[in-house]
DNA sequence: GAATTGTGAGAAAGCGTTTTCTCGGAACGT
DNA sequence: ACGTTCCGAGAAAACGCTTTCTCACAATTC
């Protein structure tokens, strides 16, 4: 039994009382069911807006079975990709009267499960960024969390969407670019090593490396964060290379800061480059040459897969296998001829 | 009735048919109440892992007249300040079992009243942040709201905590570095009209010109983005101002690049500040003079205020009036001596 | 040994909705 | 005028849980 509220807020049971009909006229008039005598369905709609009466959506939940909710697990409310995604999501989401639930895991990869978990039932639906999730962990959680979204990561199981951008072709496409402009040595900051999307950025410079064997490519630890980017300084400049392949823009915003600091001119002593293409990399000095993704349309792609999950819509774009964006190189002022 | 479900979920009746108790004792063991046979309760639990039972929250939150969720309306999710609110909020909830319900009214203030309230229904309270709705629509929604907490806007009812930025101050400090830097020609460049910061800056700034009658201050139109300060750069230019008080970090880096390309040196030429601080502005070129605003910490103390409310804690800190945060003058690149 | 207290667990009510079931009464047909 | 249909609205069950109420049984007391 419910606890003693201090001022009962009010409920269908007033409503009905004051317009001298039960519950159920009173619901089937709120839900917009005709079957009930116009005349009493306006003295219904009179007493419900004279009381100011609102459905209690728990109540509501919980006979139908639904929440109108979707969560979202994220690993890091404070990188811009995240909230791009979360923007992208909310406003898509919100169109269709749907509303997300947060859930930041703070890097904590242990607390991943958990928190999907927990997430998930309170919702309809979940969307999981879980870059570091071990592919085991994920693929015994997969079942237990459906209807689910995943971004930049796949199951071998084949009823969950998947959105994936395609880091290993963005990143060749740096990489010719700087091969392009005369770059011979050629280094990449690596992200951080258990990232699912470092790994396809790994892969997709393997192809390069072999489509380009006069080209040396060095790889560097790096990071996902600007602290990383501009902690790196040292490194790159000991490498000796003239082109830089940063993990995302942050790093390289971040060190692109410490070669100024350094006195190192960007792009005429070196030449760097970004990925994501995030609101601030145009406004950089110089201007950051990055792959751009569509982060905000992959978040609403997102809700989109998941409408149509929950409304149980036929797609075949599911068994097609996942939806790949493809990033468009964005060529700007961090990138310059190779200084001989 | 709820409607047929493909897979019933499982739920309490059937842990309890598994370890042949009733729900109540299930529920009881669940709860971790003591008055239950150490026996029974192993066996409940055994049945409960068996069966991997999780409770469903709906029907939690409808038996307990409570959601664990708090919700938060804020006008523009691509907005660093609200997404730096968002996280300190998030992670602060997260520390005491709460999650948060996003609300993201789109600048669309018509909508930011039903926004508000439904997501006040969905949750056990509501962090408004809602800088452009009418005085009078407020203080009318307040009641309906509670508990609330209120971000940079105050109600004359005393029940609600609010949590303020001094942004009057903060503007004047910055003035005043700009005084002491040798400048007397000084521009501010607006926000939007109606954003209830604005008004605390300029009468900020009114106190500053009444108390330095010797420095000329013109008013710019302006806005609240990057795009606003990019675009101001001709009117900044004619102004014949040589320090520029942006509106905030955004409209001041938008305006950096615009005085780049234009070839003004900053801050030879003319010095820029921000305000708020975001994480960007220290990596801007030339780093960004700003008045720092512990933004995170606002969401979190956000968090404690409702907190404190929830738990029906006897503040007397609401009594008191307002939580003001003090703005720290972050002195930096893009402010120097006035050219002569 | 009967009365009293205590303890632990089941029955049932309640949270606020939606929806099925049921039934009285009006409208219709013969 | 009687039987059948149909329609609209109330009663009640269901959603999944918590908690009060109640009661059977065991343990204590005189």
């Amino acid at each position: 039994m419910g606890r003693r509220a201090t001022t009962r807020r009010i409920g269908i049971a007033d409503v009905a009382l004051k317009a001298g009909v039960s519950h159920a006229t009173v619901s089937r008039v709120m839900n917009g069911n005709f079957t009930v005598d116009p005349t009493i369905a306006a003295r219904v709609r009179a007493a419900a807006t004279e009381l100011n009466y609102q459905p209690n959506p728990v109540g509501r939940s919980l006979a139908l079975g639904k929440t109108d909710t979707i969560g979202i697990v994220v690993p890091d409310l404070s990188n811009p990709t995240f909230q791009a995604i979360l923007r992208g999501l909310s406003m898509a989401a919100a169109q269709d009267g749907y509303r997300v639930l947060i859930a930041d895991s703070s890097e904590v990869s242990s607390e991943e499960a958990i928190l999907a978990g927990e997430a998930r039932r309170r919702c309809d639906g979940l969307v999981l960024c879980a870059p570091r999730m071990a592919d085991a962990e994920l693929e015994e959680l997969a079942p237990s969390l459906q209807p689910m979204v995943l971004i930049n990561r796949t199951t071998v199981d084949t009823h969950t969407p998947s959105l994936m951008v395609d880091y290993g072709r963005g990143i060749q496409e740096l990489a010719e670019h700087l091969v392009g402009l005369g770059h011979t040595r050629i280094a990449f900051l690596a992200g951080p090593a258990r990232s699912a999307s470092n790994g396809l950025r790994v892969a997709g410079l393997e192809k390069f490396t072999a489509a380009h064997p006069g080209i040396e490519l060095q790889m560097l630890d790096g990071g996902s964060t600007f602290e990383a980017g501009h902690q790196s300084v040292d490194a790159v400049l000991a490498s000796g290379a003239t082109g830089i392949l940063a993990f995302n823009d942050l790093v390289a915003m971040g060190l692109l800061s410490g070669l100024h600091e350094r006195g190192v001119r960007v792009p005429e002593d070196m030449s760097v480059t970004g990925f994501d293409d995030i609101p601030f990399a145009r406004y950089t000095t110089p201007t950051l040459t990055t792959a751009a993704v569509p982060i905000t349309e992959l978040g609403q792609q997102a809700w989109h897969r998941m409408r149509d999950l929950i409304r149980n819509v036929p797609t075949d774009a599911i068994a097609e296998g996942p939806t790949v964006f493809q990033p468009r190189l964005e060529v700007r002022g961090s990138t310059g001829v190779a200084n001989p």
